[in-house]
DNA sequence: TAAAGTTTCGTAAACGTTTACGGCAAAGTA
DNA sequence: TACTTTGCCGTAAACGTTTACGAAACTTTA
């Protein structure tokens, strides 16, 4: 800027005028400091107009866990909208655990970033960060995992919905005794779809049977798997098993395979997420879309409008879409 | 930092040195300093921070499409890396469309990062940013996609020798007419692998077929569905399908179920990227590994030393691995 | 023609750090 | 004692922008 502004014999503000289409600029001016900008290939330098602004057009996204499918999605919807603003996002993974999440959330502040989106690894909010946050004005929208005491922005997936659709899909086609591997009680999604899960039994009058829920620690395949021997080699086994995520299905499907039982005709299986994998396995996997790109384009907007004007909070729950497939779906006896 | 400096009757200077660590400062104002930070919970600008030494802790990541697997694997690995040194990365996403690319990189520049990683779009490098780039003395490492004439760090996969044992694999297995769905031809890996195929055929006196390979557009499994049936149903159609990626070998499946093809007693099927899906297809897909999160954290390391003091190219080629799976070993007959 | 309004521009301060330079003690050396 | 060294600290400038304020020049209005 200072050496246009030499060249032109003009003021550094000028300079700065003419490049952000102020009002308070000759044209003819304006002209010649574009067109020298543009020989002289300068590109603005953002961290010192931040600094200047105190704002920048950089957002923060923390996430739990960078390759999982559907995270992976969320982020893609939320990069493709920032970059039409021409709005940068800077990525985390907080591994879940909460510690890391607040941290990353403290250097993201002395970034100045305008926003952050975040989906947090447990079911409540730490008033800490929150309050740092609201003191520098930025605005918070959190995706997926939404502690149940939390009144700000969100988008989410109508979890507990689906999870009902599930159920009672697999009651309708003739499964007596569901069982459901969910996740662990911190989760605000697996407690959610656990409900779900619960719900759709009572509504079919069917029993809880508390021998028939397992909890996962990690949310593996490797869970599942263990589980399902579980389940399988009980005096009471069950007839299908709804999982809280189809990595969790995987599992399922190997220790089904492995003792020889058939999918969907011994065991049906309902999974949760779509995930890729979810539509090539053998057979495919009856699950629960979880829409990640149209998620993460949504948080995206409505941090938009978070520090455009809007204060009231902006909320959106996806209404949960049931996929049906080869795993739940009995041939006729 | 001045409410610090004020509270304690000392000067801004002596504040940031305590904080810092640096020598010039006794030893009971250190303390004092970094308790008092703690109560205020002081936590720096980065902004200002970076701006004043014109460097920061920032570095950029610029992939083709974020939800693909690969990428985000290698996404989780710089990331991870980053995170430990407490550097923030920013992701973008190029669509492969190289005016994006350079558009994206020009921003980065503005936003002083340290570092860039990069996965180019297109079989050649952009000098202009290239230029840009060392005037700026920021270091780029380039990943997964090379320029067949870049001399500056880069980490890849041995893509035509991974290519060459996936067809020597086939050959093996008793396959006679071998075809490849490739992908375009500028892009740096899908050439590589192409020439791997040819290499294989050649070392087995194979002679080259023209009309076995096809050329994908977008590297898409419906692609693969396509160009498999029009393979399937020419005159002389092929015992075996060695693809450019999984996602096309997932294309590949559709069709030959379709008809009614046995896999992998009538086709046999190699895939490249063991990609999630593909340990889970029926019969499980054998492919290439392709260790993303290896990648990604070696390409951090690159650049750490790079902007650390190295000047020399650092390059780094993983061996491939060929993964056998069911897709491509015949029942004995 | 004088007063008032408008357009265009410059001065200087500010954003929150870092750092070269120098000062002033206390401590060591001859 | 006179000198140098060392340890601790402050002053001020700098990083590259943006912006409140005001000043000139020019245009309009009465």
């Amino acid at each position: 800027m200072r050496d246009i502004a030499e060249k032109l014999n003009v003021s550094i503000t000028t300079v700065s005028r003419a490049l952000n289409n102020k009002m308070d600029v000759g044209e003819k001016t304006r002209k010649a400091v574009l067109e020298l900008a543009k020989d002289l290939d300068y590109s603005p330098n953002a961290i010192a107009s931040s600094l200047r602004k105190s704002k920048s057009n950089v957002i923060g996204i923390i996430l739990p866990r960078l390759e999982h499918y559907f995270f992976s999605t969320v982020l893609k919807g939320v990069v493709s909208y920032a970059q039409k603003d021409n709005f940068i996002v800077t990525v985390s993974e907080s591994s879940h655990n909460p510690k890391k999440e607040s941290d990353l959330i403290g250097e993201l502040i002395g970034m100045n970033v305008s926003g952050i989106i975040l989906s947090p690894c447990r079911n409540e909010i730490n008033l800490s960060y929150l309050n740092a946050l609201k003191q520098n004005k930025i605005p918070l929208v959190l995706v997926d995992r939404i502690p149940t005491n939390y009144h700000g922005h969100y988008v989410r997936l109508n979890d507990y919905h689906g999870a009902q659709l599930a159920v009672k899909h697999l009651i309708q086609q003739g499964y007596k005794r569901i069982a459901h591997i969910r996740g662990h009680e911190y989760s605000s999604i697996a407690e959610a779809r656990y409900q779900g899960y619960c719900q759709a039994l009572k509504l079919n009058d069917i029993d809880y049977d508390l021998s028939l829920v397992k909890t996962c620690e990690f949310v593996s395949s490797e869970e599942g798997y263990y589980f399902t021997k579980e389940l399988m080699l009980s005096p009471n086994p069950p007839d299908a098993i709804f999982t809280v995520s189809d990595e969790v299905a995987l599992g399922v499907y190997n220790a089904l395979k492995e003792m020889k039982l058939h999918i969907p005709n011994d065991v049906g299986v309902v999974g949760f997420s779509n995930s890729e994998v979810s539509n090539y396995l053998c057979p495919k996997l009856t699950t629960i879309d979880q829409p990640g790109i149209r998620i993460g384009e949504m948080a995206y907007e409505f941090l938009r409008n978070a520090f455009e004007n809007n204060e009231t909070a902006q909320q959106k729950i996806f209404e949960a879409k049931l996929l049906i497939r080869e795993s739940s779906v009995r041939a006729k006896r």
